[in-house]
DNA sequence: CTGCGGCCTCCCGTTACGTGAGGGTCAACC
DNA sequence: GGTTGACCCTCACGTAACGGGAGGCCGCAG
């Protein structure tokens, strides 16, 4: 009894190659060998075979299958969990990249274009947290600021940089736009404030229109804000507040 | 405007290095430097970088990539629905390698043990006709015969050397124990009735208990296979149906 | 006894990066 | 205004997981 490499790599549907590796680097190795020194597979050690090829198709390296399997704490069943659950997982992020998918082609039907952050989001991290999964709908309304505190925390000060740059662009585009005479419900104010909540989605959180006119209220209303509109030039706070409320408009 | 490699890097959650790679072999370079030589990267540069994290996935490699992205005949939209049916197949192939995982549990709860080919199922060739995907309904009952012709197909003369080999010993069991007197209904021929069932589900196709039923009335009723029996021992043809049926009882 | 298919062991090549080495850049802080 | 620290650059060698021969033994079929 047992099956020659050839045979065994047939059966799993790889290269024989590929059984020579396992067996040079000691994660397969035949439980037999011929006289003449052909390997002998038997039935266990394709039963192993087996569980390497789930384990690399879910993307493990194959010294980290050498420790999954070798784990002597280790039934059969546990095993058998433990790849469903891993199964779960993969299934649901490819899901959701489905759907982000989806949400592509909707947004491109519509004549909206995502930014990209927006798009990388799909990839995102598996969430550390990922045990309490419930915590999303916990959220509910702080949701834009979790999603600003878990970003912001990667930032680096070149990040800082960008970011205060950018928004001093704005800031500068708006200025003038006002000092020009341009009302604030026109094209022009309107794309300095789509510019705005842009700056908003990319750097900290999604932002909304309906976010978006919120943070406008509290431009004029909150002093330290105001102040700092205020400070290039008097009506510039509610300006923009009124700009960025004529571009959600649209979008109510 | 523009990020930086570390930027982009942060965004994408991947490293500067890979960044680097892309830029050396073409894949993606940014569309512009600084004075310094610092890579800028813009925001249709982030979108292909998305696009190639997509692909990078699903496990395409980056010469693959590069040649789909730079196809010209390539709106965004059928972009996005050939990214949405690699998905959906994945994700069944997930989904089926997710079934098979149950039943080896509900398997291994019945105390049943799977043969490694009907485990290796899973991984299988996904079907070079996976056009024509109803073709399983239409298959029906001959669904046995095309499995084994679509194995048999691979074999090669060794293979074939130890089928007849494996065939040979469990005609020699079933002629001992013919021989020796056990009874077709007792434990022994019972236990040479399941290697046989067990060779040809290794070799050929998924022999059910009822299917093995069938095969031994055919080793009875057709006269080619009988002569196979019959030239060993008087009645051997007989008596390995009866042996056979006894092992399936059980199982009805 | 010779061919042919399968097996063996080196051993170099490839892909997609990891990991420094050695050295500029640039806003910031003293 | 020099230094510090975070970031950037370009080589250049290292690594994982094999691919693909070269050169040679094994075993059966003709």
């Amino acid at each position: 009894m047992g099956y020659s490499v050839g045979q065994a790599a047939r059966f799993a549907g790889i290269t024989v190659r590929s059984l020579h590796h396992y067996d040079a680097i000691g994660l397969l190795r035949p439980s037999e060998r011929s006289a003449a020194g052909y390997r002998r597979y038997s039935d266990p050690d394709l039963d192993r075979l087996q569980q390497v090829l789930f384990y690399r198709e879910l993307g493990f390296s194959l010294e980290e299958i050498a420790v999954i399997l070798d784990d002597p704490g280790v039934d059969p069943v546990t095993h058998l969990r433990r790849q469903h659950e891993l199964l779960r997982r993969r299934i649901g992020r490819l899901e959701a990249m489905a759907a982000a998918v989806e949400r592509a082609m909707e947004a491109r039907k519509m004549g909206i274009s995502l930014t990209p952050q927006e798009r990388f989001e799909v990839f995102g991290d598996v969430d550390p947290e990922q045990y309490a999964e419930e915590a999303e709908e916990r959220w509910g309304g702080s949701d834009a600021f979790e999603q600003s505190r878990r970003r912001t925390a990667r930032y680096t000060k070149d990040d800082w940089r960008a970011v205060t740059a950018e928004a001093g662009e704005v800031l500068e585009a708006f200025a003038a736009a006002f000092a020009e005479g341009a009302p604030a419900d026109g094209e022009r104010a309107m794309g300095v404030a789509e510019r705005h909540r842009a700056h908003i989605t990319r750097w900290f959180y999604d932002c909304t229109y309906e976010i978006h006119k919120g943070l406008g209220e509290m431009y004029v209303a909150d002093p330290r804000f105001a102040a700092n509109y205020e400070r290039v030039a008097e009506g510039l706070s509610r300006y923009v507040r009124d700009a960025i409320h004529a571009n959600a408009a649209p979008h109510a």
